[in-house]
RNA sequence: CGGGCUGUGGCGCAGCCUGGCUAGCGCGCUUGCUUGGGGUGCAAGAGGUCCCGGGUUCAAAUCCCGGCAGCCCGACCA
């Protein structure tokens, strides 16, 4: 193609809304430009790249036996109703309505759907297993879309449903897609890593995802040479207190602490560290008042209280609440002879004399002793933090942003039996198939590697998804020689296969120049000088190298770098 | 849903506090010449409901009220 004929509007100054890397550059490079709040338009360079992730995404699905479908993106309520998701999604779901009056919603996802074919049409355990999947366009009603293409109200995604008979079946299921996303990930050029997640409101066993460590993220990895988990998920080993706990059997003194409401507060004022504390946090979950306990230093996971307790509407409780309760406010709080639920988390287990609220204002304990002075249940309830060793190993962990690329996870029978998905088995008996749904945000690898690969002349885009492989770049066009030279190696490279343009604008070279790193075109084929010695000069755009080589040798050069770049 | 900020030619901004000439600057765009290895130089041009509505005033981009939109932080989030 001939840049002159292209639509590529790139801008010489930073945009002023954007403030991610891959917003910033994608707007830059004159890959998007935005429609409204969390909606964009994809122009030719983004749509080129997206064109290529997608191929990889179908060919590496496919591979894996994966059946290609297109659903629609508008559905009926009734399936969702079905499935308990129209009141589960609450207002992250577009709703609207037909001219009759039925309701409608626009997929977030399509579990609901995917299922609702397979209960019309499987009906023998000898149909199973199969792998659907779909690449289309999901809809969210995003309370805050943000960062460009990173967290949008419309987006494309890969997602994928299996069916099969018995969980061994869909631990092979879920393997290959696991497998399936590592290639498809690597052959994108991306660095990521694959960690224990959360299953959230999807229901089901097992989840892991595919995470890429950027600053631009929204999520939180843990992560140690063995071990990986989602933040919300991570378990881990506390560090051990930083003073011990008094010896003896003592009993709870109250003492006044006037005006020590925080746990700084109060360890500056006892003189012990925050590791000597109880913190006491009153949640409300589904109506009910809990008493949570974890050591001064950590923070409650609001994700694992969620699990211990099972209830869906977790909130603090309001000072109201707290003060009928307690007969205390926030800060003066303590678990001894309060009559309510108390969760501790396992770093209390086996300290004892430690310090406590004394639900009475501006008075503490010392000498509480859990399970001695109150009694409660032990789990795991804290958000793991830097500085906390793995359970794997004892290595140490660190904490990550990261950007979500990939979620695989094992439904179970949520979907299967709530819409009554049923087949016979070998012995004429009717079974409900196990399932499992895989996605992959298609804009999120693009963002993904903009993120990653940037520098301060623009995207570093890897070769597999960048929207072209090759620029060949006549400094004067108008020259005979050079348009010739250009337009030799232009036409040797198409028909090489490597995918190139031909910026023969009547631009200065410095302005081709930066265009073609800005967008991040990996090779470039500078036509200048050395043409009367024969030579024209290959660039690298990651590592800025050049090499001269012979005109009719040039094409084939960028092929053979590029093959290399991408074993 | 709470908090902060911003809306002025395509883009980036100034002007607003202290109301008053024809609304300005840089980039981009058009035409001509020039230049030709990292956003060349000169000249001439085109392009604006100053987010919208109402109010105050002789006079509003500017002051007041009410909307809307966008961005950022938090909450939320397969």
């Amino acid at each position: 193609m001939y840049w002159s004929k292209l639509f590529i509007p790139t801008l010489r100054e930073d945009p002023a809304e954007a403030e991610v890397a891959s917003h910033r550059l994608l707007l830059r490079a004159g890959y998007i430009r935005q429609l409204a709040a969390g909606l964009y338009n994809y122009l030719f360079l983004a749509q080129r790249s997206i064109l290529k992730i997608t191929q990889i995404v179908r060919e590496e699905m496919d591979a894996i036996g994966a059946q290609e479908f297109y659903l629609p993106g508008l559905n009926p309520a009734e399936v969702w109703q079905e499935s308990g998701r129209w009141d589960v999604m609450g207002d992250n779901l577009f709703r609207l309505k037909d001219r009759n009056g039925r309701d409608l919603c626009l997929g977030m996802t399509h579990e609901e759907v995917m299922t609702s074919i397979a209960r019309g049409e499987l009906r023998s355990y000898k149909q199973l297993p199969q792998i659907w999947y779909q690449i289309q366009t999901k809809f969210r009603d995003e309370p805050r879309p943000k960062s460009g293409l990173l967290r949008t109200r419309q987006f494309i995604m890969k997602d994928s449903y299996t069916f099969d008979l018995t969980p061994a079946g869909l631990d092979a299921a879920y393997e290959k897609h696991h497998k399936a996303y590592c290639r498809i990930f690597d052959r994108c050029g991306l660095d990521y890593v694959v960690v224990e997640a959360h299953s959230g409101a999807m229901g089901g066993s097992q989840s892991h995802e595919f995470m890429v460590v950027s600053d631009a993220g929204e999520d939180f990895v843990v992560k140690g040479p063995n071990y990986a988990a989602n933040l919300e998920k991570a378990v881990s080993v506390a560090k051990p207190p930083a003073a011990a706990d008094p010896e003896g059997d003592h009993e709870p003194e109250e003492f006044h602490t006037p005006g020590k409401k925080t746990i700084a507060d109060v360890a500056g004022f006892t003189g012990l560290p925050e590791t000597s504390q109880m913190k006491s946090l009153v949640m409300v979950a589904d109506g009910k008042v809990v008493l949570v306990m974890v050591r001064g230093d950590h923070q409650l996971s609001e994700t694992k209280f969620g699990s211990v307790t099972g209830a869906t509407d977790i909130r603090a409780a309001h000072p109201e609440e707290i003060r009928e309760h307690f007969g205390a406010d926030a800060g003066s709080l303590g678990p001894v002879g309060v009559k309510i639920r108390i969760l501790a988390d396992e770093a209390l287990r086996g300290r004892r004399n430690m310090i406590a609220g004394a639900n009475k204002n501006d008075h503490h304990l010392r000498n509480v002793t859990p399970g001695k002075h109150f009694q409660c249940e032990f789990h795991d309830l804290r958000q793991a933090v830097e500085g906390d060793t793995s359970i794997v190993d004892g290595s140490p962990l660190t904490v990550h942003k990261t950007v979500e690329i990939g979620h695989i996870f094992k439904l179970g029978y949520k979907y299967s039996e709530s819409m009554g998905l049923k087949v016979l088995d070998e012995s004429g008996k009717e079974v409900t198939p196990i399932m499992g749904s895989y996605g992959i945000g298609i804009e999120r690898i693009l963002c993904a590697a903009v993120e990653l690969f940037n520098d301060k002349d623009g995207i570093v885009m890897p070769p597999s998804i960048a929207p072209f492989t090759l620029v060949v770049t006549p400094i004067n066009f108008s020259d005979t020689a050079q348009n010739k030279a250009a337009t030799e190696i232009y036409e040797a490279a198409k028909s090489l296969g490597l995918d190139a343009i031909l910026d023969d604008r009547d631009e200065r070279p410095g302005v081709k120049f930066k265009d073609a790193d800005l967008i991040g075109i990996p090779y470039r084929i500078t036509i200048g000088k050395k043409l009367a010695q024969g030579f024209v000069e290959v660039v690298d755009r990651r590592t800025k190298t050049s090499t001269d080589v012979a005109v009719a040798e040039a094409a084939s050069f960028v092929k053979a770098r590029l093959a290399e770049n991408t074993k």
